[in-house]
DNA sequence: TATTGTTATACTCTATAACTATA
DNA sequence: TATAGTTATAGAGTATAACAATA
């Protein structure tokens, strides 16, 4: 095969780049920021904060949520039962099929939920030494990067 | 306080850069890869794989891993104890003081670990969408962001 | 019969407490 | 007495299996 520096100096800027991910995440920093977060809050689980921030305006099953986060139902009752508890969502019947319950956030969940995501999107000292080009920049490349992941509300 | 555009503009851009790592890091993208990893090399806990990757050439102590990886030095022994099953370490009393143990990569460690990081640092499909250019500019910036993290052998 | 959600239970990961050996 | 490491045990988080209600 010919050489090709193009493509050569792509794949090692990638995997640079993708080992910079692997650090940041290796350092726990939002491994740390999430349980930051659930206290804020009174979470109990890391768990119950991810359901949290998955409920969209149109409330989800718990089947949904299940799919959503990529774990058992058995354990989003278990979730949410925390939430309920805290008075952050309501379980609701679905009229048309009864065997369904919606979970339905509440104004106080709402709210929880927006203090949670004020800690949680606190950028870490690491990120203000940028300079303002270049945060920007690294704004675009990561927002081009993440387009296809689940959004953030 | 005076407008200040510039300030204004590159806090914006902190922040949603800050919002696409966290929902890189929610899309369990770089956690799954960590699993891939322990499977790849026949380790049972994710946090044997960390402990691999903390061990450099210079063998540390089992305290020296506590402290790196921010937890209780009985969990050591446990990840320790996984990785002197599979041959990837052993532990060696330091002479100099008998209560200390140093934990010593044996060849088999080491080519594991090398293995373990091809899986790990094998960028996702999200980042082979970026051009050249911006696979350079992307990792440049993360560089200069995760300079201060324990860097990955 | 198949699906939603719950309960009861068990497994995995990690920490705390009590202990041994060395300093 | 204090520190390094181990053992035994307990806790948090998550999954599996059996079950009830509804479709």
């Amino acid at each position: 095969m010919a050489y090709h520096p193009a493509m050569r100096s792509k794949d090692a800027s990638t995997r640079e780049a993708w080992r910079c991910v692997t650090r940041l995440f290796l350092s726990d920093e939002a491994h740390d920021r999430f349980h930051e977060a659930c206290a804020e809050i009174g979470l109990p689980h890391p768990g119950s904060l991810r359901a949290l921030l998955s409920i969209s305006s149109d409330p989800p099953s718990m089947r949904d949520l299940a799919d959503a986060m990529h774990c058992d139902a058995s354990y989003i009752t278990c979730l949410v039962d925390a939430l309920e508890g805290l008075g952050y969502v309501e379980r609701r019947v679905m009229p048309t099929d009864r065997r369904v319950k919606q979970v339905q956030l509440t104004a106080e969940g709402d709210a929880a939920r927006r203090r949670a995501l004020e800690v949680l999107l606190a950028p870490p000292d690491s990120l203000e030494q940028l300079t303002a080009t270049e945060a920007r920049t690294l704004a675009e490349l990561l927002a081009k990067v993440t387009a296809s992941y689940p959004p953030l509300p």
